[in-house]
DNA sequence: CCGTGCTTTTGAATCGTTTCATTAGCACGT
DNA sequence: ACGTGCTAATGAAACGATTCAAAAGCACGG
């Protein structure tokens, strides 16, 4: 039943001292004799004192928190993307807090018109559309954005990014690598960019090694469902029509496709077929078969995001600056090379 | 490149009118002639005006904002309750903002310190250890807390959570309906207090049907791989030795005895052995046999948690309540009663 | 022309903190 | 006794929004 919150002037008087000292205490303690600093400190915890964040950052202009404004933070993407931002940020002395969009455009419209209104140091934000006038509208007023995920295509603020065209062809290479040459890409119609940016990956791949196919599998989601079905149409093929590696856009599709060609046919994993997926969700390391995958170095995206503005935050100046990573492979059984000649 | 951020002063300079005037115009339209309020809403959007919430909230001593402090945002759990309680509070013009602890007490610590500082409305927290005292220093400053996921042991603050001895009890009697009367419950050893729970409930199912008869398997962690290495062993069994109903204490080792029995013994799901998980993860629809599982009503528990805060927050003497939700069974497939008697 | 009752506008005071120019206090040398 | 050179403590000003008592403006009847 506190009358109402314990003010520095409260602990001022209890001390005896002006509320300078004790503004001296919390924020310049050498400046404060041993005698009074251990007072006003004793005063402090009697009270039950806690500062006031919004006076302090009034008075200073700035504060101490960074803004994430995610998609989704049930995606493990994101999630963990997060952690290591907020693991990068407290090294440097400040806080992250987070805001969910949903992938909905008014919801991340929201967060953001809150962050700025606490004047967050600076925005993280994996968009959800074109964002483009909105996050200009914020730089103009001075506020430090970095896109996560997405490039920004006007330069105008620093992103971090992975190369998707980069990780369907490592995929790829690798399928090609175990020994593999009838290759299936099983996706959605590429209307996604993601999507395309892979297949494009795989083409490449292919392109540099002869006598390897691609042959494309349209998928009606990325969901496990959907590449059961594919899966179910690939095992009722003739024996010699069978691709002999499989490199689904992402990991639900590939665990669709596993179910299907275990229980329907029996084939055998890898040593039938070579199977690769996309994402590395947790998951993948429990299937029947462990899965391989492609994974994006989240830890390491969220770590050069706060870097990234941080860099900005302090030199307003400072060059903008997309990182673009690259995705790396995640070799689990589902791909292993034949030990034998293939029969 | 602008100098400082645009103040209500300069839009009263602007528009020509004294500051409390803009200020009306933004929390009392009505109190203002349409011209004037014209004029100023153009100088606000000419200026790119942005209210300074620190500013506002010093003078109010409140916050819009409400704090929400979980213990693995990766979890869908907690994701898909945030999001929830995102959408309660704004349908009440607040916002949630995250703070994720990542199970560490440390962290924990210093977000509910960052949000106390911010003088947040109140704030939810699921607590790593034992926040009992913290939690008690928080209320004796006025600050309104809920916990979530949890029961305050001494009924000091409001809590929503979950019956788990309901949920065992639910999954097990759902199998002795589906005719099943050999149940085994696979779970860790129960130093968990959930897992212990679960089991609890099953072992009062049993007891109220006779003839059921109740075994328990231990496995060594709450993983894919620990509940093939049970499913395993069970599938070794002779048939007469089998049970024909398996509760796991979670859908992940639910989903590894599943891959054990239909692979290495070729059981049938649910004709031979009927099959319940708990937690309903995002995967259990998509398992080759879909699996039955318990479900936490995720959504209303955020719902409820934000209800409650803005109970206290409104009426600080309102009585604190434990609210207990039972969770509910999700039949999929892998349940399913038999059509003909048992072989 | 003045008083009355209304709406609209004004601007000083306020919130809690930090900053910084100023003062106080003290020791020491002359 | 007095100046010098320290360190320590002081307290008013400032940050930007909101509030509210007071003033201004206006219409209208007497």
């Amino acid at each position: 039943m506190s009358s109402r919150p314990v003010s520095i002037k409260d602990v001022a008087d209890r001390a005896g001292v002006a509320v300078g000292t004790v503004s001296n205490v919390l924020n310049h303690p050498a400046r404060v004799s041993t005698a009074t600093r251990e007072r006003v400190q004793a005063a402090i915890d009697g009270l039950g004192f806690v500062r006031n964040d919004a006076a302090r950052q009034l008075r200073a202009g700035q504060s101490r928190t960074i803004g994430l404004v995610v998609l989704d933070v049930g995606n493990p993407f994101f999630s963990s993307l997060a952690r290591a931002a907020e693991d990068c940020a407290a090294e440097n002395g400040s806080t992250v807090v987070l805001g969910d969009s949903g992938q909905d455009a008014e919801r991340e419209a929201r967060y953001i018109d809150v962050f700025e209104q606490q004047r967050v140091q600076g925005m993280l934000i994996s968009p959800v559309g074109d964002v483009g006038p909105r996050v200009e509208a914020l730089r103009q007023r001075g506020m430090p954005v970095v896109l996560v995920d997405r490039v920004d295509p006007q330069r105008r603020c620093s992103s971090v990014s992975v190369d998707d065209v980069a990780g369907g062809y490592i995929a790829v290479r690798h399928l090609l690598e175990a020994g593999r040459r009838r290759i299936a890409f099983v996706g959605t119609r590429a209307d996604y960019r993601q999507v395309a940016d892979r297949l494009a990956g795989a083409r490449q791949a292919i392109a540099e090694h002869d006598g390897a196919v691609l042959e494309v599998l349209e998928a009606d989601a990325m969901t496990v469902l959907a590449g059961r079905d594919v899966g179910e149409t690939i095992a009722r093929r003739r024996h010699e029509e069978l691709p002999d590696g499989i490199f689904c856009a992402n990991d639900l599709l590939a665990i669709g496709v596993m179910q299907a060609v275990l229980l329907i046919r029996g084939l055998r994993i890898p040593e039938d077929l070579a199977l690769i997926g996309y994402d590395d969700i947790d998951f993948s390391a429990s299937t029947v078969v462990p899965l391989t995958s492609v994974r994006k170095p989240t830890e390491l995206m969220g770590r050069t995001a706060v870097e990234l503005l941080l860099e900005e935050i302090e030199g307003p100046t400072a060059r903008r600056r997309q990182v673009i990573f690259d995705p790396e492979l995640v070799e689990r059984r589902s791909s292993q090379a034949r030990v034998h000649a293939p029969g």
